[in-house]
RNA sequence: GCCCGAGUGGCGGAAUAGGUAGACGCACAGGACUUAAAAUCCUGCGGGUGUAAUAACUCGUGCCGGUUCAAGUCCGGCCUCGGGCACCA
């Protein structure tokens, strides 16, 4: 038999025993559940890059299994979305079929490489059996008040006549005609994510989640304590600004309220200069959120005529100004500026030729502000500010606080970068929204038990030209009953976006054929969460945090039992081509995994790719090295002629090292060196004079199946070794017999290394300097010095000083 | 700008409660087998001085300092590269 047929030999065998199916409720052994990010099921099929993590989730899979848990190992297909809608718009399909062809593509790929996937559970987001629960929790959310619609601006491309996505809208051009980008108000689901910042902060300490995965999260929430400050207006009136920094609030020379706030639609019948103030909003709001946001462009502003507000700790008269650096939805849309000790407020003023004021001592304020980072930890004290006069910066942040929390009008608040969740997508490809619009009822959510809202089989999937989902078009589809009233109403025709289906997938898998809820809770309360996470770095910031937003949203309403249901979250390194560069098509450096089966077969392909580095950084992919994993299982192969009638192990304590190395290092993502591990151990089995004995061989086999699988079947059968490697336990060891009866060690004289020495367990300091200082090579650096210390550090090192 | 991560042979990478740097693999060179090639097997393989060959010495983990009997590993200060966030008050 030739590589291909072993292969399919066993992946046939393992289908056919069902060998990889989870049992739920199995109360015989401990529930382990092992996911791996499911793929979006492209055109391009499986990339070398999916195969490392599979390979690597499946390795541990596979030792788990062996160690007698219960292994939840599940996948399935994240198949709504943009590209398979255009794929569909431009091959005039129906998106439905591109996906079904994908995913038998994808899952045909993934088989031939024997990942161990409980098939028994496989679902899509697009399978209305799914999307239905999606829909379902949409109404949970919006039921219990955590969905509203809000009027948001979209990127709209001018020319296409289209809203785009982040994606699309990269670089703030269409991605198709290179027109430049605008912001387009429109009327959008949102979910309040926002309201959960504290508790996706907290929740982290329930997680052990990689410490740079926590890093992603806490970022993006962004969460920063400051004072909430009320400012009145000369003339009546107030509003109220946010600032981290209110130890300077002596410097303020002016203030600045955001272009697209609240703020200045109040204030705008008192503007004397409207003209100017409002051609400022316009050209706001055209710009994109990234020319908005782009650091080299000017401070740009103007001026609101007529009014002043009033620094309220000395009641001085300050301007206010309009300008697009601060943001209408973050904090309250208003900061206080000062000039002396903020870059961004020192820019402006310069800009707008401000007055500053030094309100903290020890700074030069002629090139740059003098900022919080430089005079936070250093001994400088307030200057400028009446009674703080004096006070070091600490003790000033706290009295002036105290102070304007009497007087009532401050308050200390949290604000966090993290909005809430823009929920809506004018597509066709994705979970239609269940809500439907009432003229007399308004929002009216659709009964749960009409569920699924199937989506309509069309010709068209183009957006419209006004940004509506090609839903619109839809007429039949659009118009319906109000639930409520029963008078004539029309469906949402946004759809949810991609992100929605992937925020509850892994409780899908508990219990992924129930009809009568999402999941059962006996089923989640069985498997209660995902132990061992694995995904792309691309995806630990906003999928997890949807994800885990989901969840709590669920726990919080009753329906999951657990809290933050994803405990360990590991992040991958990516697969480069051979020139170090992402692989793509047009760089011409794409390796398929099916061209590496056909030719290497699906074994070395595993083993190169889990031996190719450090499994949690970046690889370059390099054919002459998977060349040498293939020479690896070769001489596997190969040495099974030289099993002979010997019994036990021929070195025990190899047999043991190798079994701790290859078990803590699979266990820990180092696959790379407990390949290395097995390759030593191959090394000296082929050194054996005598051959090796049936447990040697079986040993090897058993380390090295959760990566190699195929080859290491054929071997054990074809040798009769015993029970099919899938089915047996775990290889254990003997901490006893994993120390070397004797060790090598070496000997420093003065710091530098000159001789080794061979000590025993037995040996003390006393005999081991006895040893040493009888060695011909020690007395020759010894003579005519005096000892000064002597250090033996047990299997380790001798150091001796001398002078 | 801020926050992470990383700099080790020709290459991918090992080694961190500080303890013989370069495991394992690739590439390369020499040899064996072969009519020949491929495959396979054996040997060597960081730089330098040195030797007939050993031996021996010396320099070496991005750079400069420090702690220590001992530093790739710890501390201080830089440089470079990669990633994430980015006018967040």
């Amino acid at each position: 038999m030739n590589t291909f047929e072993i292969e399919k030999k066993w992946q046939k065998i393992w289908e056919e025993e069902k060998v990889f199916e989870a049992k739920n409720n199995d109360t015989t052994k401990t529930p382990y559940y092992i996911l791996v990010e499911f793929p979006y099921p492209s055109g391009a099929g499986l990339h070398v890059g999916h195969v490392r993590s599979y390979t690597a989730v499946d390795a541990m899979a596979r030792m788990k299994r062996m160690q007698g848990f219960n292994v939840l190992f599940p996948m399935g297909w994240d198949a709504f979305g943009a590209p398979a809608e255009q794929y569909a718009i431009k091959n005039h399909i129906h998106p439905k079929e591109a996906v079904k062809e994908n995913i038998k593509t994808y899952k045909h790929q993934m088989q031939n490489l024997g990942f161990s996937f409980d098939w028994s559970r496989e679902f899509s987001t697009t399978d209305p059996e799914y999307y239905k629960w999606t829909q379902w929790q949409f109404l949970q959310f919006y039921k219990h008040g955590m969905a509203y619609k809000a009027t948001m601006p979209v990127n709209w491309c001018p020319k296409c006549k289209t809203v785009l996505s982040n994606e699309d809208a990269a670089g703030g051009v269409c991605e198709r005609c290179g027109t430049e980008v605008v912001q387009k108000e429109k009327s959008q689901w949102m979910l309040k994510m926002a309201s959960y910042a504290e508790d996706l902060l907290k929740g982290l300490d329930d997680t052990h989640f990689a410490e740079k995965v926590k890093l992603g999260q806490i970022n993006w929430i962004g969460k920063s304590t400051g004072v909430e400050m009320d400012v009145q207006i000369v003339g009546g009136g107030k509003f109220s600004i946010f600032t981290t920094c209110i130890e300077t609030v002596y410097g303020i020379t002016f203030f600045v309220i955001a272009p697209d706030g609240k703020l200045i639609k109040e204030l705008m019948p008192r503007v004397e200069n409207k003209e100017e103030v409002e051609k400022y909003i316009e050209e706001t709001a055209k710009k994109s959120a990234l020319a908005r946001t782009d650091l080299n462009k000017d401070k740009s502003g103007v001026i609101l005529q007529g009014i002043k507000a009033i620094n309220p700790v000395n009641g001085k008269e300050v301007p206010i100004f309009l300008g697009d650096f601060v943001l209408g939805d973050y904090g309250t849309g208003a900061v206080m500026a000062v000039p002396a000790h903020d870059q961004r407020d020192y820019e402006y003023a310069k800009a707008h030729n401000l007055e500053m004021i030094e309100v903290i001592s020890g700074g030069d304020i002629k090139d740059h502000a003098f900022e919080k980072q430089e005079y936070l930890g250093k001994d400088c004290k307030l200057i400028n500010s009446e009674e703080f006069t004096g006070l070091s910066v600490l003790e000033a942040k706290e009295k002036i606080t105290q102070k304007l929390v009497d007087k009532g009008i401050a308050r200390k608040v949290n604000n966090y970068k993290m909005r809430d969740w823009i929920f809506s997508r004018q597509r066709f490809w994705g979970e239609p929204i269940p809500m439907i619009y009432c003229e007399h009822c308004g929002w009216v959510p659709m009964d749960e038990k009409d569920l699924p809202l199937l989506l309509p089989d069309v010709a068209e999937y183009e957006p419209t030209d006004n940004g509506e989902s090609p839903l619109a078009k839809i007429t039949d589809w659009v118009n319906t009953t109000c639930p409520k009233c029963g008078a004539p109403a029309k469906r949402e025709t946004d759809t949810m976006p991609n992100w929605a289906g992937s925020s509850w997938y892994f409780i899908r898998y508990m219990d992924p054929h129930n009809d009568k809820e999402f999941a059962s809770m006996d089923a989640m309360k069985y498997w209660k969460k995902v132990n061992w996470y694995d995904g792309g770095m691309e995806h630990t910031a906003r999928h997890l945090l949807y994800a885990r937003f989901w969840v709590q949203f669920l726990y919080n309403i009753g329906l999951v039992p657990t809290k933050e249901m994803i405990d360990v979250r590991v992040s991958h390194g990516m697969i480069l081509g051979s020139n170090n560069e992402k692989m793509s098509k047009s760089k011409g450096n794409v390796i398929n995994p099916d061209d590496i089966v056909k030719e290497y077969g699906a074994d070395t392909l595993r083993v190169y790719e889990m031996f190719i580095g450090d499994y949690q950084s970046d690889a370059s992919w390099s054919t002459d090295s998977l060349k040498g994993c293939k020479r690896f299982l070769d001489r596997i192969i190969k040495i099974g002629d030289k099993i002979n009638q010997k019994t036990g192990y021929t070195n025990k304590v190899l047999a043991n090292k190798t079994i701790k190395k290859v078990t803590e290092d699979l266990s820990s993502m180092k696959y790379n060196t407990a390949i290395a591990a097995l390759m030593i151990m191959l090394n000296e089995y082929e050194k054996y004079g005598e051959g090796i004995s049936k447990e040697d061989y079986r040993l090897l086999l058993e380390l090295l199946n959760p990566i190699a699988p195929h080859i290491t079947e054929e071997l054990n059968e074809k040798y009769a070794l015993g029970e099919q490697l899938c089915k047996i336990s775990w290889p254990v060891y003997d901490e006893k017999l994993i120390i070397d009866e004797t060790k090598v060690i070496g000997i420093q004289i003065n710091g530098k290394l000159r001789d080794e020495v061979e000590v025993t367990k037995e040996d003390n300091e006393n005999s081991v300097k006895e040893k040493v200082l009888d060695q011909e090579k020690v007395k020759k650096y010894l003579e005519g010095k005096e000892i000064t210390k002597f250090i033996y550090v047990p299997n380790k090192i001798v150091s001796i000083l001398v002078k």
